[in-house]
RNA sequence: CGCGGAGUGGAGCAGUUCGGUAGCUCGUCGGGCUCAUAACCCGAAGGUCGUUGGUUCAAAUCCAGCCUCCGCAA
């Protein structure tokens, strides 16, 4: 069976190997380098680096309407296309081409989570249980019946970092079981009615607002980190936040309270405080709080702005 | 050639403007005090100040290049 893998992210990986070494693999289509970065570099997709390594035909269309995409499909012809986080939506006459149609990994329990960043969401939501589904792709966005699940338990310590390496692990297997049994599963439809939304982080998902319940912001910067991380605002510079915990009393939100070098940096929230125990000050490095106090002080009783 | 910050013992920082003995808060190791301690006291080890070259009697500090890390913007 020749598949045609698309996808862009880190996330994309696992899958892709798992094809690369059980199917015949006869492409791959990824988005197109950007400049990114401080100076202008132009940034290959990690799918798009491994398909070099491995002398995969590359393919990074900028658009795929119009069937743009036509001509290479006719070329390839593919009897199965896989897509992980590709980052385009598919237009009909590519939906259609493959013979056993196009199966996308999603890394949430559908319908729960549709979206560009189920994996930051369901750990910000403090979500206990996560996993990944495949589904037959159609024309909506991660809507599509579905074929295979996996659950996972999301833990206390859990991060959206250690969330996405365990999801890109579970997907790959997921999708090893759906390309196997393609001919024998039946696509389970969702239940609409269920689904929620996961928006594309951006940078007003990060910010933090201390008016909100200090259970909500832990959740948030766990969700966050490793990367892009959490943010708030002192004395006009951008503070960073990696790791946080519930406290105990209360402050107004955003105040600064006492520094204990055991729990870390006590801070108000709406419900309370929490302890900042983790920061990533502008031009530095990602350091515990205990950590960037030997050099530097944070004011008691100024204010985190939103 | 997008804008900007930063590289100083294991950690976080000061010192750089106006060159002239390497400093602070911690950590580590040893000793002391204490019923005890993450507390306190005494002592010690540990740095070619990112790298290369230049100016100078003398460079962490001034000049030029390079490497690395990071924030913003895309």
């Amino acid at each position: 069976m020749k598949v045609l893998f698309m996808g862009t992210p880190v996330f994309a990986l696992e899958c892709l190997k798992w094809l690369h070494h059980h199917t015949q693999l006869c492409g791959v289509v990824t988005q197109p380098d950007k400049p990114k970065g401080r100076g202008h570099k132009l940034a290959c997709p990690p799918v798009k680096e491994y398909a070099l390594e491995h002398q995969i035909p590359v393919f990074q269309p900028q658009t795929l309407k119009e069937d743009a995409f036509l001509p290479e499909l006719r070329e390839l012809q593919p009897d199965l296309i896989v897509v992980v986080a590709y980052g385009k939506l598919l237009p009909a006459y590519v939906l259609e081409f493959p013979r056993y149609g196009c199966i996308n990994v999603h890394a949430s329990l559908l319908p729960r989570w549709r979206g560009a960043a189920p994996i930051q969401w369901c750990v910000m939501a403090g979500d206990q249980v996560t996993g990944v589904t495949t589904m037959r792709m159609d024309a909506g966005l991660d809507t599509g019946d579905m074929l295979v699940k996996r659950r996972l338990t999301i833990t206390p310590e859990d991060t959206g970092g250690s969330i996405h390496d365990q999801l890109s692990v579970l997907g790959a297997e997921a999708l090893a079981e759906t390309v196997t049994k393609i001919d024998r599963l039946k696509p389970v439809p969702q239940d609409h009615s269920a689904f929620t939304y996961a928006p594309m982080i951006t940078k007003e998902t990060c910010r933090i607002d201390w008016n909100r319940p200090g259970a909500e912001l832990c959740n948030q910067v766990r969700g966050l980190a490793p990367s892009p991380l959490a943010f708030t605002m002192y004395q006009g510079k951008t503070v960073k936040i990696g790791k946080m915990s519930l406290g105990g009393g209360s402050l107004p939100p955003g105040q600064i309270g006492s520094y204990d070098p055991k729990a870390g940096l006590l801070v108000g929230c709406k419900d309370g405080t929490v302890f900042v125990e983790q920061i990533k000050p502008e031009g530095k490095k990602l350091m515990s709080i205990h950590d960037y106090m030997r050099g530097n002080r944070f004011e008691e009783g100024a204010y985190f702005e939103a």
